[in-house]
DNA sequence: CTGTTAGCGCATTCAG
DNA sequence: CTGAATGCGCTAACAG
């Protein structure tokens, strides 16, 4: 017994003089309409000896539980951002989110957390980046709870009711045009092979770009985790290429690699040109500011919750296609003015 | 309907042809023990039909929901380590921890998820840096659900269980001295009254270390918001001081500063020293890398969900003190390395 | 309009 | 060891 026992509609109906079931209505607002008086009586009645509904029971007598659960690798940045709005798009709807972190790509802790949700009931998951493959996920999720996904590829139609997705491709498609507009003779994608799809995407968006490109440029891959800056850096300062430029994988990477570039005095823009993602706080803080691409957090979430309350029922307008696109905007800043 | 019927243990039972009480009882491996026979036949009708326990009608049944609910300020930088950490805490202990985030201190939001986790009969609350007042607090929280706060300074002993704070003050304090230690002639607080309270314990220590200087140095307070850094720091630089000392409100705060020294070329750590605080990634990134404090954060999280459970009756070890301090440890970095 | 009743899914006595 | 019965707090018909 953990909680000394908290109020039930049961004393509200005494207090109020009325039955529990006129209880119930008044204070759920139901169609059901109570005369001025005994509206009176319960409010005063509920206020005054404290009463505060239990949801957990109000859900299993209706079966609804209003809950949304949100599992994201991590409480922080980028992730966190979109929690957070994420969370307001619910609350606008009379739905409160539940966010889980899954310890950074832990599958054990993932799978945990997304069994706690779906143990509560939750009237939809939305996941970010699922650790776990599609068989693992499946066999998890197939209760019937609807699941939308952000960040995620090509998942079976059976397990996903969808996925927003972000237009990383296509912003790294682009930053390479960008860079070679702004006559850099070398590009190179500094990656996270971390974040495994999140950086074939990026990967992939590079790649086409640079076919793309009406002259070719050089260009190579890299990864952040077996990386030594300074030296590669410097070896590209020691190349051949009279302007470098350099598709990080996010503004976090991009910050590391500008810290260097300030440490061997690398001249920034002119010898070295820098694109970021995410817009995160850093990149504008940063000397120099870090030019990087601003993700659309209220589309995000708001398409995301769409999806889910179009299933439950709400009359909301939603896109059809199954994998939504976001695009992502550039923000030009001094790592690339020139 | 949202859900399109889960299985129950009545279905369970069914298969596994024996009675609800007995499916509960093998599922659950209360203290009753059943035949082996028994068991297995149970586990393997869960196993196919797919049954998954429904935790809010066996939270309502026993008066006890295994949920601890959070509220941190925003979901990001240490807010989010903080998290995490409490998650891996309160699955240690068999409960599981939803995370709700108060949108930047802002009382309204805060306020409506403290009422959802109150109504959804969390066993317990962990609350960060509390937007709302004492009087709005207790009128909302005085159900009797055990409350514990982190960085909540003086809180009257009926509304919290207690709390967990970090030694800012502490750590500020030694700042002084440290910044003083290293040939400062001048000393400044830039603080972010936005924290309010947070704020007003960094610029106590602050104020505290400059008192207890042996030979008195000059100093100053500044704030974030009304703040023109550029300006700032060219007239810092103007003046008298040889070798300017800054507190900075966190890490963030000194990135801000230190990329505008960069801009400004001034010498560090010559003319100017820096120290933030919460050990942020960026704080070990940016160049100069920025001296900083470490937060303990399994310290925190572990004392914080210990109170929770000696409350819930569980036989754990815990501090005795209402208020308990983690120290921070101070990391130093090329900001004030001489 | 208001009260009565029957569950929601599960845990828990208390008899067999 | 197992099962029938009761209740947790609330909602949803359905009667009055």
């Amino acid at each position: 017994m953990s909680n000394p026992k908290q109020v039930t509609i049961v004393e509200v109906a005494a207090a109020a003089g009325v039955s529990i079931a006129t209880v119930s209505n008044v204070l759920n607002r139901g169609g059901i309409r109570s005369s001025k008086e005994t509206i009176r009586k319960v409010e005063l009645a509920a206020e005054q000896l404290g009463y505060r509904r239990n949801t957990n029971a109000a859900g299993l007598s209706r079966n609804k539980t209003f809950e949304i659960g949100l599992i994201v690798p991590v409480l922080g940045g980028y992730y966190g951002q979109l929690a957070e709005q994420l969370q307001l798009e619910a609350h606008r709807a009379g739905y409160h989110l539940s966010v889980f972190s899954s310890g950074g790509f832990d599958p054990a802790i993932e799978r945990r957390n997304l069994e706690v949700l779906l143990q509560r009931r939750v009237d939809g998951l939305i996941c970010h980046g699922l650790a776990m493959g599609f068989e693992s996920t499946r066999s998890i999720v197939n209760s019937g709870t609807p699941l939308v996904l952000i960040n995620g590829w090509g998942w079976p139609e059976d397990i996903a009711l969808g996925a927003v997705n972000l237009g990383f491709s296509e912003a790294c498609r682009q930053s390479t045009k960008l860079l070679a507009d702004r006559g850099c003779d070398l590009l190179v994608y500094v990656g996270n092979k971390h974040s495994k799809v999140i950086d074939g995407q990026r990967r992939q968006g590079f790649e086409t770009g640079i076919a793309q490109l009406s002259s070719p440029i050089p260009h190579q891959f890299v990864d952040t985790k077996d990386l030594d800056m300074e030296r590669f850096l410097q070896e590209l300062m020691m190349g051949p290429a009279k302007r470098v430029g350099i598709m990080a994988f996010d503004d976090y990477v991009a910050l590391r690699l500008l810290s260097m570039a300030n440490k061997l005095k690398i001249d920034m823009p002119d010898r070295l040109q820098l694109i970021g993602i995410n817009n995160d706080s850093v990149s504008s803080h940063a000397y120099p500011s870090i030019s990087t691409w601003d993700i659309p957090y209220y589309l995000q979430a708001n398409t995301a919750i769409s999806k889910l309350l179009h299933k439950f029922g709400h009359n909301v307008a939603t896109c059809e296609e199954r994998e939504f696109e976001v695009p992502l905007t550039f923000i030009e800043r001094e790592t690339t003015k020139i």
